[in-house]
DNA sequence: ATGGAGTACAGACCTTTGCTGTCT
DNA sequence: CAGACAGCTTTGGTCTGTACTCCA
């Protein structure tokens, strides 16, 4: 099996590119940050003020100073002389402390990261995805919560009761035309009185519909539920009264102004102009129904339960605005610009402190439209399921003008996604919209308001991509949603799913695909030939691609405009071929045809100490980087090497064979891919080569992988068989000693145990409290204890001759060796027993204390040092 | 609002034949 | 004592896809 070669870079040593080293200071924080308090202890009392009371200038002021020290020199030996420099001295201080963040208060913005021209590090990518995921979590239990309040019965009783007549007697018609109530014997027809003159022009409509049968749906005009809908909706426009904000995206912010908003929020007594709507509990929930006010979230949800009181099935849907992952525009905070009172600023979490509603102190009536009114879309919405034809009805019961969307108008539906440079200001975004069930379930709608129902859309970078994981073989991936995972738990079972489901995840739920755009139809442009798969500028080839010799362009590009306009021929992709160097066709078992011509010549790419040697010396000498020659497939042919005489294997000149492919093995031998076929083979006395099946990459060196030999055909079966005999005896070897092993290391353990044991009889320890002290481990520090706590047990105080004494006293049986009995340098207690085998039962110290470790050590339990630990 | 051009970045690809100490 | 074997270390330049911004 060939070994494994890493293929992703790990780090390096090399100073990173120019660029990064003009990093913004305080965009390392993160990680250097926690590093400080460690000093503070050990550094002289100056910097230990400074560090406390002005610490962003200080982190300011060494920053750069930092970033240099941190990427170039690692050696912290050196920081630790750095006095001046608090930051730069790390891990001065030994022992283990907490862990401190001290963040810089002037945190990175995204203005920073365009003007130092660096992108956020992968750290940072990582914290602003969890924190996405993170929030996204809260927002769906949040939901999920307030979903169930609108399933209280009680709130639905308040809601019921408030219902003015009119509305009643809707509900009424409502139910007699689909059929879920039969109408009253009472001739009178059923239609209200406020729709008049209608009601003239639908008299025919509705003598037609008495006609019908009694308690089947009346779908003459349409779903009567929508009729109804609009009904309720006008009379919640008109009732419920927006007075408090309501759940948005505000972007992340700087830290200092975080620290201000959650210390306001925790000190100060609650606002909810400056911390946001809360709704403690259910009680509070029913007293918001009872009220008919609050924030346009809550009016949405009470709107839901309206509808369920009225035995409608209704979902509560909510459009998340999660803080993102990305670093646009989008996901900064921006204060309120024309903001007069700086203390609002970055204050809230609830509302947006804008100027019209901080200095607009009129009456609740005028004020109540102002709460949000920058959101342009809803955030908290209806979804109604129609009872007769199954069919979804979105219901946005505040804010649009079209506050009615049945499943058929998917333009309508297409109104609930945010768009337009009043919802990008606003942050407002589309990436998770989901439904709440009545009984507690959830599901993924958004395809539901994508336009044209067509996936990523807008939910692009706002969402979490599906992440491609490698399973199998190279280049094999499943697609991980992690949304998808998270709503798993929110689901409704596939076998509880209702007709309602079924029908929407045939129609609705599904995404159309992307309308492709055909290339050949549109005007050419760099984009569009940079990505076609039927056309090609030489400029976009690849180093490994080469034009077909006499490949003709099938008509020419003009790139850029005016004076810079350059005319550049176009070419099919049909002519492009892969080529590669005669190396690597020697890797795949081809060799190139004689007098084949290189059709592309390329820079040698060198990795090899060895190799980079040679072009550096042709770069020396020619003053050019020396180039190689790329050929294509059909230039080169298979290598068959001549069939073998005489039972002799030819070899290279590293003595071994190369097999790459099995057709680089000669006619008349056989590869035996077996490890230890060379010692078989020299026993036997058979000639052989040893099979080179590839190479691995490591310290700028390739190291052949070798795998079994190549032997003459007519002794494979030969050496099998002596290979299995070899193999079996081998094994038989192991396994005694493994078995050996074990009992050593039981027999090692069971030692342990009696000094152990002994131990605890002479200095005690079975102290619960004292165990649990840090140096409980070390008996000295026990006995000292026990010592202390009777201190008429023999009279003798702790000085060191008394603790010989007790050294001494081990001697006598499995005791401590003396100091000095060991020449080594361990910090740990080796303990004799009376196999007179050491044993180590404690240890501190770390690699390079344990690199003097005697001979007699156990390898299996101190591992031998490396070569380059011990260089350090 | 949209799309093209340009830029930056992360991750993937390509690379082609020791050295030394310890064990058996 | 010779030969086998384990362990070292895990590059770095270039390409490519993607995300993002700017600009028309």
């Amino acid at each position: 099996m060939p070994p494994f070669v890493p293929r992703k870079r790990v780090s390096s040593e090399d100073p990173p590119p120019a660029k990064r080293q003009a990093r913004p200071d305080n965009s390392q924080a993160p990680p250097q940050a926690p590093r400080a308090p460690f000093h503070l202890s050990d550094s002289d009392s100056d910097s230990n003020s400074s560090l406390s009371d002005a610490p962003e200038d200080l982190l300011k002021g060494n920053a750069s100073e930092e970033s240099e020290d941190e990427e170039e020199d690692i050696d912290w030996e050196d920081a630790i002389d750095t006095k001046t420099n608090a930051t730069t001295t790390t891990v001065a201080a030994p022992e283990l402390q907490d862990l401190e963040l001290t963040l810089d208060q002037n945190e990175t913005h995204v203005s920073d990261l365009l003007d130092g021209k660096k992108g956020p590090s992968k750290i940072e990518r990582q914290i602003r995805i969890q924190t996405h995921c993170m929030h996204v979590q809260c927002l769906l239990f949040h939901n999920a919560i307030r979903n169930a309040w609108s399933n209280d019965s009680k709130v639905h009783e308040i809601l019921r009761k408030k219902l003015p007549e009119g509305i009643h007697k809707e509900v009424k018609k409502w139910r007699i035309a689909s059929g879920l109530e039969l109408p009253e014997p009472k001739p009178e027809p059923p239609k209200s009185k406020k729709k008049g003159k209608k009601a003239q022009k639908n008299k025919d409509w509705s003598d037609e519909s008495e006609r019908l049968e009694p308690g089947q749906p009346d779908m003459s005009r349409g779903d009567p539920i929508i009729t109804l809908i609009k009904v309720l909706v006008a009379y919640w426009r008109k009732q419920f009264r927006i007075t408090a904000p309501g759940l948005r995206k505000y972007g992340y912010r700087p830290v200092s102004a975080l620290e201000t908003a959650i210390t306001d929020f925790r000190e100060q007594e609650h606002d909810p102009e400056r911390h946001g709507e809360r709704i403690a509990n259910l009680d509070e929930f029913r007293a918001t129904a009872e009220r008919m006010q609050g924030s346009r979230d809550v009016g949405a949800q009470l709107f839901t339960a309206l509808v369920r009181a009225l035995g409608i099935e209704a979902r509560l849907v909510a459009s998340l605005q999660p803080l993102g992952f990305g670093w646009t525009k989008g996901e900064t905070y921006t204060p309120a610009t024309p903001s007069k009172d700086p203390e609002k600023e970055g204050g809230s979490e609830g509302t947006e402190p804008e100027t019209d509603v901080t200095e607009n102190k009129e009456p609740a009536k005028n004020k109540r439209k102002q709460f949000d009114s920058d959101l342009p879309f809803p955030i908290y919405w209806t979804e109604v399921a129609s009872p007769i034809t199954h069919e979804i009805i979105s219901v946005d019961p505040l804010v649009l003008s079209n506050p009615v969307a049945p499943f058929t108008e998917t333009d309508l539906q297409a109104n609930f996604e945010p768009r337009g440079a009043k919802a990008d200001r606003a942050k407002q975004v589309i990436c998770y919209v989901v439904a709440h069930s009545s009984d507690g379930t959830a599901k993924e709608v958004t395809t539901r308001y994508l336009r044209r129902r067509t996936w990523p859309g807008k939910t692009k970078g706002f969402r979490m991509p599906l992440e491609k994981v490698p399973v199998g073989p190279r280049g094999n991936y499943i697609a991980f949603d992690w949304f998808g995972m998270v709503m798993r738990g929110y689901q409704r079972a596939r076998k509880s799913k209702t007709a309602v489901d079924k029908l929407e995840e045939t129609r609705d739920l599904q995404p159309n695909q992307p309308e492709k755009k055909k290339a050949t139809q549109t005007a050419d442009t760099l984009q569009s030939l940079r990505t076609s798969t039927e056309f090609v500028l030489e400029r976009f080839l690849r180093r490994e691609e080469a034009l077909r010799p006499g490949a003709e362009p099938v008509r020419t590009f003009i790139a850029g405009k005016g004076a810079r306009a350059k005319e550049e021929p176009v070419f099919r992709r049909a002519d492009v071929l892969k080529c590669l160097s005669a190396e690597s066709w020697h890797k795949e078992g081809r060799q190139t045809k004689p007098g084949a011509v290189a059709l592309k010549r390329v820079p040698i790419r060198a990795v090899t100490l060895i190799r980079k040697r040679e072009v550096d010396e042709m770069h020396r000498q020619t003053g050019e980087k020396p180039l190689q020659g790329l050929y294509a497939r059909d230039q080169t042919e298979y290598i068959i090497p001549p069939p073998i005489q005489d039972g002799r294997i030819p070899k290279n000149e590293y003595g071994n064979i190369d097999c790459f492919v099995p057709s680089m093995v000669p006619a008349g031998a056989a590869h035996v891919p077996l490890p230890g076929t060379v010692r078989v083979c020299k026993k036997l006395g058979i000639d052989y080569a040893e099979a080179v099946t590839g190479f691995e990459f490591g310290s700028k060196m390739a190291v052949p992988v070798i795998q079994g030999v190549v032997v003459a055909a007519e002794n494979e079966g030969l050496l099998r068989d002596a290979w299995k005999v070899e193999a079996a005896e081998k094994r038989k070897r192991e396994e005694l000693k493994a078995e050996k092993k074990i009992l050593q290391t039981w027999r090692k353990f069971l030692f342990g145990l009696r000094i152990m044991e002994r131990v605890r009889d002479e200095y005690g320890g079975g102290d619960p409290d004292a165990d649990r002290e840090r140096d409980s481990h070390n008996p000295f520090a026990v006995h000292k204890k026990k010592r202390e706590e009777e201190p008429d047990d023999d009279g003798a105080d702790e000085d060191m001759p008394d603790r010989e004494s007790s050294y001494n006293a081990f001697d006598h049986g499995g005791g401590f060796l003396l100091p000095g009995h060991d020449d080594d340098a361990d910090d740990g207690l080796v303990v004799e027993n009376h196999d007179q085998q050491p044993v180590s039962i404690s240890s501190g110290s770390d690699n390079e204390a344990d690199d003097g470790k005697g001979e007699d050590s156990e390898p299996e339990y101190a591992p031998r040092p490396t070569r380059r630990t011990r260089a350090r």
